[in-house]
RNA sequence: GUGAGCGUAGCUCAGUGGCAGAGCAUCGGACUGUGGCUCCGAGGGUCGAGGGUUCAAAUCCCUUCGCUCACCCCA
């Protein structure tokens, strides 16, 4: 008896298909030239770290690290962890609570948890930042750019343009300077990726949420007018007044959104130097000629966010428009241990990417996958050694070439060349071996108008190379 | 975690108490050295799953699972 269950994906993640595929491949290799062109470099991290090192810098009260984050325990380290108890005479599950009761089974588990707990990154930024103590980058000469692509876990409800695993590119300029023109070049950079892409409905959002020494502050006073105006506030964001103020302004509910444009933005209350910094910003915006609006409202998610935010939102998706989001993290290094070191950058959602491409509609999977150049027809035995020779051929000179394994009639063969999009069938029989000239014919697609005949050539081998390669492009 | 909508062939869907269907797709034939068109035929289903009502359930009721969108939050 065979299982005839059948399996499929776990939810929220997904299948990325041909043609679709295609289209991936592309915008990769495309976000990659952008940034090579702006002296990033790839740096090639890990799907897990420590749990530890994103509860330390995404920050332990945020949804990521709270609720989302896919974390495990090797069963190695679980079992020498036990040994290890054991070895000085210890119950584990009895050692934490220093007393004989039985411990429950979350005691035990939170007992584990002190050893070796691993999460799959929910982002990659921590990764970056431990990777650039780790390497002692510090004494690389002038700025640190690097830049990752991979798949991101966080474990929410899916919804359009959000699932378990998806896909982020991101750039990370660390080092000794935090000059706005760093901000502004690496917000240009997201620009110059977003005109390759042919996108334009999108809109650059900046603001500044302050450092150590103004945000505190302000934080208090916001708290301060939103307990004035508390009866007016549903439940999430009075929740939030407590916790963390300034997430009230992420509120979409509509009651809200009159009370939350009356209270003070945080950039009126910047210091002197985050006010400086802010102001030369928009200036290194606009000798670049990049169009951005002020967000007062744009506070991220993330901990180790300060001064510079941003966010690239697209009109394309639903209520996840954020193609890109970024930010300054000047005291991320050295709270994870390593030298004082300014930081900022950006995280792009792949995903929502392909979306936005797919439906602005300029390019598609079919405009930059590969073409099939050539089906090779073949006839018989002796015309399959031909046609073997040939296809190893014209795949050595750069072709994609499709054979049939099996002999196919020539009328089948055409039909099934016609149908895999072929551009041309070259076809190889007894005339063919007679002659040394293989019978070349330019292939329509089914879209294309009927009444043009497909011309049809005898050529020698290297006229067919030289024909092929030629017709290859347009 | 919460809410709403939706689950019938590979895909898009019709069928609202009486034999499980259509279009597209796939495979074969008409057509043994020349494609698209046309025509003929074939394969493909636990009607998401389980239970209940009924002579009879894809259809009505209950439970459950899944998907989608939205909230929360984020890329």
């Amino acid at each position: 008896m065979t299982d005839k269950r059948k399996f499929h994906t776990v939810r929220g993640v997904r299948d990325i298909l041909p043609p679709d595929s295609s289209l991936w491949n592309w915008f990769e290799a495309t976000a990659r030239d952008v940034l090579e062109s702006f002296n990033f470099r790839e740096i090639r991290l890990p799907i897990f770290e420590e749990t530890e090192l994103f509860a330390r810098s995404v920050g332990a009260e945020t949804d990521i690290v709270s609720k989302e984050m896919y974390t495990f325990h090797d069963p190695l380290d679980v079992d020498q962890a036990i040994k290890s108890v054991l070895g000085h005479g210890l119950d584990p599950t009895r050692a934490h609570l220093g007393s004989s009761a039985p411990a429950s089974a979350s005691q035990i588990w939170d007992f584990l948890n002190k050893f070796e707990s691993l999460t799959l990154r929910p982002e990659a930024t921590a990764s970056v930042a431990r990777a650039y103590i780790e390497h002692g980058m510090q004494t690389q000469p002038g700025l640190v750019k690097l830049y990752y692509a991979g798949p991101m876990f966080r474990r929410e409800r899916p919804q359009k343009g959000r699932y378990r695993q998806f896909y982020q590119i991101g750039a990370e300029v660390l080092g000794t300077s935090d000059h706005p023109a760093i901000d502004a070049e690496l917000i240009e950079m997201l620009t110059v990726l977003l005109e390759r892409c042919k996108l334009g409905n999108w809109t650059l959002l900046v603001n500044s949420i302050g450092d150590p020494n103004c945000r505190p502050a302000y934080v208090e006073l916001l708290r301060e007018e939103l307990r004035k105006v508390k009866d007016r506030l549903g439940q999430d964001s009075l929740r939030r007044v407590e916790t963390n103020p300034l997430r009230v302004f992420d509120s979409k509910v509509p009651e809200e959104q009159a009370i939350i444009a009356n209270l003070p933005k945080i950039t009126d209350h910047l210091c002197d130097a985050c006010r400086q910094h802010f102001d030369d910003l928009r200036r290194q915006l606009d000798l670049r000629s990049i169009s951005w609006t002020h967000e007062p409202r744009l506070v991220r998610g993330l901990d180790y966010y300060m001064r510079t935010t941003f966010e690239i939102t697209s009109t394309h998706l639903g209520a996840q428009n954020a193609l890109a989001g970024g930010g300054r993290y000047d005291g991320l290094v050295e709270m994870l241990g390593g030298p004082p070191t300014k930081g900022i950058g950006f995280a792009l959602g792949e995903d929502r990417f392909i979306e936005v491409i797919q439906a602005a509609g300029q390019i598609s999977a079919a405009s930059v996958g590969r073409p099939l150049d050539a089906f090779i027809v073949w006839m018989g035995s002796e015309s399959y050694l031909a046609a073997v020779r040939l296809a190893r051929r014209l795949r050595q000179e750069g072709l994609c070439v499709e054979m049939p394994a099996q002999e196919l009639k020539v009328g089948k063969a055409l039909n099934l060349a016609d149908r895999l999009g072929a551009r041309h069938a070259v076809i190889v029989g007894e005339e063919e071996l007679l002659t040394g000239q293989f019978s070349v014919k330019r292939l329509f697609g089914r879209r294309e108008i009927r009444t043009l005949p497909g011309d049809q050539k005898k050529l020698s081998e290297a006229e067919l190379l030289e024909y092929l390669r030629g017709s290859g492009k347009h």
